[in-house]
DNA sequence: TTCTCTTATGACACCGATGACATGACACCG
DNA sequence: CGGTGTCATGTCATCGGTGTCATAAGAGAA
């Protein structure tokens, strides 16, 4: 592999000559860059990013962490590989910043998160992102050295900067949004509470229906979500049946996210009832291969995740330049809400689209 | 930043010394060792890996560029993000042999590819994965010095070492199993013609035919991909409704993927035709996500990512070292069939389950 | 004409590890 | 008791760039 001073010499000049030209950083005299370039091409000359660093002590790289990648290969998780749009932003934002994106992947185990970040300090790396798969609650080992890190999708008690979905927000807009439409029996299928998005989004929902003048109705809320055991549709039908059995019936039934909502599709058309006419249906996540292949397309609640990566590179990007510091707490995103053709508009008032232009 | 100097410092011994306990290349003193142990947690030193290098001149790093990480933000693309299994598979691969993955991401412009591999060239990987969305034909840049390349999911006319899937035998083998099933009359609605998929799959769809002693009926096959673009659905209403009405109609409708197949799902059931009693639905990609949730489970050929994966980086390691330089031409890697509900066994006879054990 | 002031370039040390080699202290052997 | 081998450790140069400073050549000002 050829070097600066192979380049240098073939070119006749000094190597710190041939950095010049390669970095810019100085004038250089015409004649004398071509010839540097020329030798450059024919030696097919690449600098090695570590002797530059070791010099300059900076690396220009950025670390990322994830099990987004290699999710379990169960399909039991409930969200799916959408989180990987987090990813996707993060890229996105960083890609003019001159950073390199270093992506390693847990293999969805958590421990080795240790290790990885350790390689990644070896490399000294300018700053570090975790992104979770799906909202939740992390401890990962304190890096003590000042590089600074920054949570994607789930937080700590460590106060660890972290960028999360507005969960509570999102399910909220939802119910407002169907309330609006004129429903006022609202049925909905959750996700387990020991997952922050359960306890967030039905909490979102118990606000908008309080909003709304609607009172709670146990009856109408049931968790049927067994963590991607055998026995999910099982549940949905006997909890549906029994909602749809009670002197007044829901008639939307919101589901913890699209793939329930992929599942209550099905269980309502095995019970001969049709979607939308009779019954509505929503979602959450927005997780476009099912909201939008499904027949009718799926109102759901979109889970920004291109957004919070785009957020959370963000304000990587500022801590490592030192500058504000002083946002403190985590940083909510909140997603719009995507009003598709599986919600039946109970009330044919001229509801203004809504489309909340939040987060695009 | 603590360097290996301040530690030498502390413990009273010399950065050599400091060096074999991180490294272990030679004997050290067990006393001496522990000194040295804890002067590196006193000063929570990590080693520069940019030093190492340059001394050592072997990064232990693998450039894997990919664009499946950010997909395009449609949802237009035919395969979704599960082409993701091969870089797990990579990485499960890589775990054990002491290198570390480099992931980038190209966000889907394949014009970024180049710069990406400048970077990694700067970083001195020692080998360079191309991890394509789709079995495709592509052409990077060359790389001018000697660091090895592979090509996963694609291939170009250079002859760089390439992984494949076998969609030949993937389609062959679940049509032959169909005929087993006892089925004659097999619709196939195929991806377009201008992806390796589209006419592979074919081929071998008209391969098992004839190995069944069945004529190629060419009312009985539609290529019904518009390449994510609207009317696909209407498309495929067409050619099913049409194909359903001939004298002769067929039992059962193989899809170009799963995705499709989750189409004509809905459209047999708007038809009010039932899956799988009155007509069979068979996919290809084992989508899991669509293919377990579907109700009934979807029968379909395992697009076999993960395998790949492996290959790929068994294959790198081999050019690595130097060794086994013999293989030549593209690695095929075919997937088993998955039988699951969505077909009916026409002859109920006891056929053999066949779960075919290939790659596993 | 002489003195700044740029512009263009080179000389040289240094970043933080490690490879090659040297050295000192013992142990064991005959 | 000298020779030889092994263990434990240190010295020093080096990997490939770049920061710092020096220097030479002209351009323009006094």
């Amino acid at each position: 592999m050829a070097t600066i001073y192979d380049v240098a010499r073939i070119a006749g000049v000094s190597p710190k000559t041939v950095s010049r030209v390669l970095n810019g950083d100085a004038p250089v005299g015409k004649a004398t860059r071509e010839v540097v370039e020329a030798a450059i091409a024919q030696l097919d000359y690449v600098p090695s990013n570590a002797a530059r660093m070791m010099r300059s002590q900076r690396s220009g790289l950025i670390g990322l962490i994830t099990g987004a990648i290699s999710m379990s290969p169960e399909p039991t998780q409930p969200a799916g590989l959408p989180e990987l749009f987090i990813v996707q932003g993060i890229q996105k934002s960083l890609a003019n910043s001159g950073m390199t994106l270093m992506i390693a992947d847990t293999g969805g185990v958590v421990e080795k998160a240790a290790p990885l970040i350790d390689t990644f300090l070896r490399h000294r790396v300018e700053g570090l992102i975790y992104v979770a798969e799906y909202h939740q609650k992390v401890a990962l080992p304190v890096i003590s050295d000042g590089t600074p890190m920054i949570l994607a999708n789930c937080f700590d008690d460590r106060g660890t900067p972290a960028i999360l979905p507005d969960d509570w927000r999102g399910q909220h807009d939802l119910v407002a949004r169907l309330i609006t439409a004129g429903h006022r029996r609202i049925g909905y299928l959750t996700l387990r509470p020991e997952i922050a998005a359960g306890r967030l989004r039905l909490e979102g929902y118990r606000a908008a229906l309080q909003t709304g003048g609607i009172a709670y109705d146990a009856a109408l809320v049931e968790n049927c979500d067994l963590e991607g055991r055998d026995g999910e549709t099982q549940l949905l039908w006997e909890a549906i049946d029994r909602m749809l059995r009670l002197a007044n019936p829901p008639t939307v039934f919101c589901c913890g996210n699209d793939k329930m909502a992929l599942r209550v599709y099905g269980i309502l058309r095995s019970m001969g009832r049709k979607v939308p006419t009779e019954v509505s249906v929503a979602g959450y996540d927005n997780y476009r291969v099912i909201a939008e292949t499904l027949y009718p397309p799926l109102t759901t609640v979109d889970l920004p995740y291109t957004a919070m990566g785009v957020r959370a590179a963000q304000r990587l990007m500022a801590m490592i330049s030192g500058e504000a510091r002083e946002e403190k707490g985590p940083t909510l995103v909140a997603g719009p809400v995507y009003w598709r053709d599986s919600v039946t508009e109970l009330r044919p008032a001229n509801v203004s689209l809504l489309k909340s232009v939040r987060e695009e």
